[in-house]
DNA sequence: GTAGATTAGTGAAGACCATTAACCATGCAA
DNA sequence: TTGCATGGTTAATGGTCTTCACTAATCTAC
């Protein structure tokens, strides 16, 4: 096709991978700025300066725009957090875990359009459209808070739950879980990622739906409380700058 | 305009009747089939059997008919869940929260687009276009809950935060909350509904989303486990025979 | 360097959609 | 019965996605 050239490209090539990042770029930029619902085949087609069959060639179709965006997203959504936490002193484990966990909030809240597609309605939408796509954020966000549950799980401070306290259907769910983010743990840690998880992704919904947006416009301290909650629950504190 | 002919309606008014409900019926039905997207003017003109312009003399175009949808699934939801609620021994407060809550899940599971226009992406939409339309759900809803959790209350075995526990401006958003619901007990206790509600919301939107849809297909497991934590913070035990 | 194949764009057209405007028939009230 | 408010109509405008036929340019192979 290309023929052995070495890494050079082609001028086709190079104008071909120009304009679908400015196409992506664009696309991204519609999506924050009016939602999923505006990210449309025209408007990009005209951000870009073409017309929206030429798009064609690039995406499959309106779809497969919003898919690209959701790739995109997934890559910088998953960087993020893991840069959060890495950010932190390796040693102190509430404090990355704080931090991670507040950087999803932090993210959610200023790209509330973005977080629909990755993980709102956008993304159920799209997953009903396309195939599956589940596995690449939940494996690499699973992973990140992962590999800070077994560190917590291999000090041994630790205390979940024996398999036999589980609910043998609620059991084989979690292990699923725990083999598509692909740790070791006992069934038991998984469950206690879960129990958090369920929590934080309930405070991001709230935000993004704006549930209960006449009590609570702004979700942090109520965030914070079940932080403390959540990290006592798995016996680390937060460190109590934070906040 | 009418006159006062005592009840009695004109052949216009109930013709317009008629087609209003008609309208309003294939609104749901369509929102049901094909989520908020495909609850569209000229579906519902095609439903009843009229053009799309016709429909402008019932509803404030697609936004008021969308509008209208959900003032019926407001009726609807809360409706059920008062007589989820009310079926239960009245004496055994823990059957009872768990018949309401479980409720909530599954007409949630079972009504997908419609809870995503209730409380979902959908109604951030709408709340984004319209005004202020949370009040109604929220304060029923609320109230509906809020009645058993003053039963606790009244019963002195609840175990809940004092003011001066709680971050100053949660606590204010709390009071907001308690006041919206229009309820009596302390912000403590409201603290503790918004503890329970926001863990039940994070489940509901897990089940719409279809978020962990790769391990979870069935919440229900996990709804019981967390509903064991949540009752088991309120001092009340789950009836056994459930699940 | 040129001939042929591939590629990336174009505009036109069809099928939806929302919304507005102009118009007409009918039911209702004085 | 006459006049008017009401509730429908069609037509038109402008937006969307998508397919198709076509063209111009680029690249490859000779």
């Amino acid at each position: 096709m290309t023929g052995a050239r070495g890494g050079a490209q082609t001028r086709r090539e190079r104008l071909r991978a120009e304009l679908e990042r400015e196409a992506r770029a664009e696309a991204r930029r519609l999506t924050a700025a009016h939602g999923v619902e505006g990210l449309t085949l025209s408007a990009v087609a005209r951000g870009v300066g073409v017309s929206p069959p030429a798009l064609y060639r690039y995406f499959d179709g309106r779809q497969g725009l919003i898919l690209a965006v959701y790739e995109d997203l997934t890559r910088e959504f998953v960087s993020i957090v893991a840069e959060a936490a890495r950010r932190e002193a390796s040693g102190d484990l509430g404090a990355q875990l704080y931090a991670a966990t507040r950087a999803v909030l932090d993210w959610t809240v200023a790209h509330p359009a973005e977080f629909d597609l990755l993980m709102g309605a956008g993304y159920a939408r799209l997953a009903a459209s396309c195939g599956a796509l589940d596995r690449v954020l939940v494996r690499e966000l699973g992973g990140a808070f992962g590999l800070m549950f077994t560190e917590l799980w291999r000090q041994g401070r630790l205390n979940f739950p024996a398999e036999d306290e589980i609910d043998p259907v609620l059991l084989k769910q979690v292990i699923v879980y725990r083999d598509v983010i692909g740790l070791d743990h006992p069934p038991g840690v998984a469950l206690l990622m879960i129990t958090c998880w369920r929590q934080i992704y309930g405070i991001l919904c709230m935000a993004v739906n704006r549930h209960l947006a006449a009590s609570f416009d702004d979700f942090v301290p109520l965030f914070n409380r079940m932080m403390d909650d959540l990290l006592g629950m798995l016996g680390v504190a937060r460190a109590s700058g934070q906040g």
